[in-house]
DNA sequence: CTGTTAGCGCTTTCAT
DNA sequence: ATGAAAGCGCTAACAG
C-alpha cells in the first residue's frame, strides 16, 4: 500500500483535509477533539507529510542550496559541517552540488536548483561571480563565498592580502629575508590574493621588488615539484611561503628528500590550517572554515525572513598560527617514524 | 518580476503549456520550427523549470537524501565526495541531514525527507536499524551503511571482524605480544565488531583470553586519555591497537609525552587509513570509505530504476597498511619541529 | 503535431 | 470550527 496523503487522513478521521492540514500544522482554529481525532488517524495510518507539495504550495522549501569547487577534503567538511549546523537549527536542508571546472557546469547547477530551494551559497574562487550571477535564476537571494563579488550581492570572503601580509611578516620577524612564495592555479581568486599580499607586503617590509615565486595549483604534488625545482636550481631561500596548506605539506615531504632541515635551514609555511596542519606543527593562518560556512548559512536565511539587512561584502581576517616549521625555539620530542 | 513559469513561455510563444513542455523536454512529436519558438521564447523570459512542481508530477525527485551520523572530518567528507560524484553521474542530488545522537533525532530528519527525495542512504552505525526501518516513511527505497543491518534491506558493510584480526595478526608478526586495544563509543556497530574481531584474534593467534581492552570514544582525546592510563598503571604493552586513527594519533600524542618510543617501545596501530595517517606514518586498515558512499548511491539508484538486484548485504574488507608506527625497519628522515 | 484538462499533495482563502 | 474549492507549476493522458 502506497504511502498515505493528507486525503487519506481526512478520510480515516472523517474531517476535511482543510481540517487534517490545520490540525497537523498547529494552528489554532480547530477542536481539540477534532485534532486529538486527526492524529490519531495520521498515527495510524503512518502518514507522514508530503514536503515537496507542502513546499510548491507554500512556495517554501525549507532548503538551501550549496554549490561548491571541488574542494580539498579537510577545506569541503569544515565548510559543509558549518553549514549544516546552521542550517538545521533553523529548519532548512541543505541540498549539495559540487560543481567542476567550468561555468557552463556551475550555471547548470544553480538552474538545477531552482524550485527546489529557498535560497544558495555559492563558494566560486575560480569563476567570475558577476558572469555567474546573471545566469542565476532570478529572485533568488544567494550569499557568496571567496568570488570575485560584483558589489551589491551579499558576499563573505576572507582578508588573504592581509593574511599573506600577516605571514610575510612573521617570516621576516624570525630573521628569514629570502622568501620564496608557491602560488595557488592561476583564476582563482584566493590564490591571487595570497600572491598580491605576498608582493606587496615583500615590497613594503622587505624592500624586495620580485621575490621569488613558483607557481602551484593547491596540491601537494605543486607544493613538491615546486620546492625540487627551487633546489635543483640552486636558489638560495631560507622560507617557503605556500599559498595552502596542502602544497605547504608538499614542500615539507620534497624538502625532507632532499635532507634539508626545517625550519633550521629553511621555514615552510601555509595558509588555512586545515587540521592536519596541526599534526605536522606546520605554522600557518587559520582560516575560520566552519564558522564562515555557518556565517553563509545565517545571513541567507536572515535575508529570507527579511531580517538582517542584506549588508554587502563581509571580510574575514585569518590569524596566524605559529608552529615549529617557522620557529626552532621549543623543541619537541617526535614519534619515530 | 517574478520568475516566469511555463504558461508564461507558452503565451510567449503563442503556444500551449503542453508544448512548451514538450519542447523542453525533448519530445519527438512536436515541430521542430515549434520547439524553436517555445525555446527562444524560454530564453528570452529566463525561463527556468521549477524542479519542485516538475517532481510532484512526476513523482520523481531526483534527489536522495543522505543521513550521517556526526562524523568526524575526513571521515565524512570522503564519504560525502564519493556519493556525489556518483550521484551527480546519474543527475541526482544530494540531500544532506547530518544527524545527531539520539534515534529520535534520526527518525524526525528521515520524515522531513518525504517528498523530497526518491531514497536514501543511511548511515547508523550507533543505532537500531530495524528500529529505524520501521519509523521510515514507507516504500522509500533505502541503502543502510554500516547499520545493524535487517536482513532484507540492501546494506553495505566494512568487515570490522576480519580487518581487526589481519591487524592482531600483522602486530604478533611483528613481534608484539602484549597488544592492548583501545575501543570506540559502545553502542556503535563499528567499535563493538573491531573490539569483537580483536579479542577473537587474540585468542586465537595468540592464545590470550583476556587482552588489555581500554574505552574509548573514537576521538583523539580519549585515545591520549587511554593511553595516559594505561602508562600511569604501569601496564606492560609493546602495541596499542586503537579501533580507528583518530584515537590511534591521541594515543601518540600521549607516547610522545611520556618519552615512549614509536614503534621502538610500543607500536601503535589505527582503523580507517584517514588522509591524516598517511602523513604520520601510522599503520592502519584502509577503509575504501569514498567508495562505499559511491556504491551507496549506485546500488540506490541501481534500484530505484528496477535495475540491479537489491542484493541484500555486501561486505567489504579493509586493506591493511603497514606504515613506521608498526615497522622500524625503514628508517626514514624526519621534518625537524 | 497540438491543445485541453485532470491531477501530483498540500495550504489557504472564502463561505458557512 | 469546519468544509469546499482554488491554486502552487508542471506532466501526461486524451482528444482532435
Amino acid at each position: 500500500m502506497a504511502q498515505a496523503t493528507i486525503r487519506d487522513v481526512a478520510r480515516e478521521a472523517e474531517v476535511s483535509v482543510a481540517s487534517v492540514s490545520r490540525a497537523l500544522n498547529g494552528a489554532e482554529n480547530i477542536r481539540a477533539d477534532t485534532r486529538a481525532r486527526v492524529v490519531a488517524a495520521a498515527e495510524k495510518l503512518g502518514y507522514v507529510p508530503h514536503a515537496g507539495a507542502r513546499s510548491l504550495s507554500m512556495a517554501r522549501a525549507h532548503a538551501i542550496g550549496v554549490v561548491l569547487p571541488d574542494l580539498h577534503g579537510e577545506f569541503f567538511s569544515e565548510i559543509v559541517r558549518g553549514m549544516d549546523k546552521e542550517a538545521s537549527a533553523r529548519g532548512f536542508h541543505l541540498l549539495l552540488s559540487n560543481m567542476h571546472a567550468d561555468l557552463n557546469d556551475a550555471v547548470h547547477a544553480l538552474r538545477a536548483m531552482r524550485g527546489r530551494v529557498d535560497g544558495l551559497v555559492v563558494m566560486a574562487p575560480h569563476l567570475d561571480a558577476a558572469e555567474l550571477m546573471r545566469n542565476m535564476p532570478q529572485n533568488v537571494p544567494a550569499v557568496l563565498v571567496n568570488c570575485r563579488a560584483d558589489q551589491g550581492t551579499p558576499a563573505l570572503l576572507v582578508d588573504n592580502v592581509g593574511g599573506a601580509d600577516t605571514m610575510v611578516r612573521h617570516l621576516l620577524g624570525t630573521g628569514r629575508r629570502a622568501i620564496a612564495h608557491v602560488t595557488g592555479p592561476s583564476g582563482n581568486l584566493d590564490a591571487e590574493e595570497r600572491l598580491a599580499g605576498f608582493r606587496l607586503s615583500m615590497r613594503r617590509h622587505a624592500g624586495v621588488d620580485d621575490p621569488l615565486v613558483l607557481p602551484g595549483d593547491f596540491s601537494e604534488e605543486a607544493g613538491a615539484a615546486a620546492t625540487r625545482a627551487l633546489i635543483a636550481g640552486g636558489q638560495r631561500v631560507d622560507a617557503i611561503f605556500a599559498a595552502n596548506d596542502m602544497m605547504a605539506i608538499g614542500c615539507m615531504l620534497a624538502l625532507r628528500e632532499a635532507g634539508v632541515s626545517v625550519p633550521e635551514q629553511i621555514a615552510v609555511a601555509g595558509f588555512d590550517d586545515i587540521p592536519v596542519a596541526r599534526y605536522l606543527h606546520l605554522t600557518t593562518m587559520r582560516v575560520p572554515i566552519a564558522g564562515i560556512g555557518a556565517l553563509a548559512v545565517t545571513r541567507l536565511t536572515d535575508q529570507l525572513s527579511g531580517r538582517g539587512n542584506p549588508a554587502a561584502t563581509e571580510l574575514h581576517a585569518p590569524e596566524l598560527e605559529v608552529r615549529a616549521t617557522t620557529t626552532a625555539h621549543k623543541k619537541e620530542g617526535r614519534t619515530r617514524t
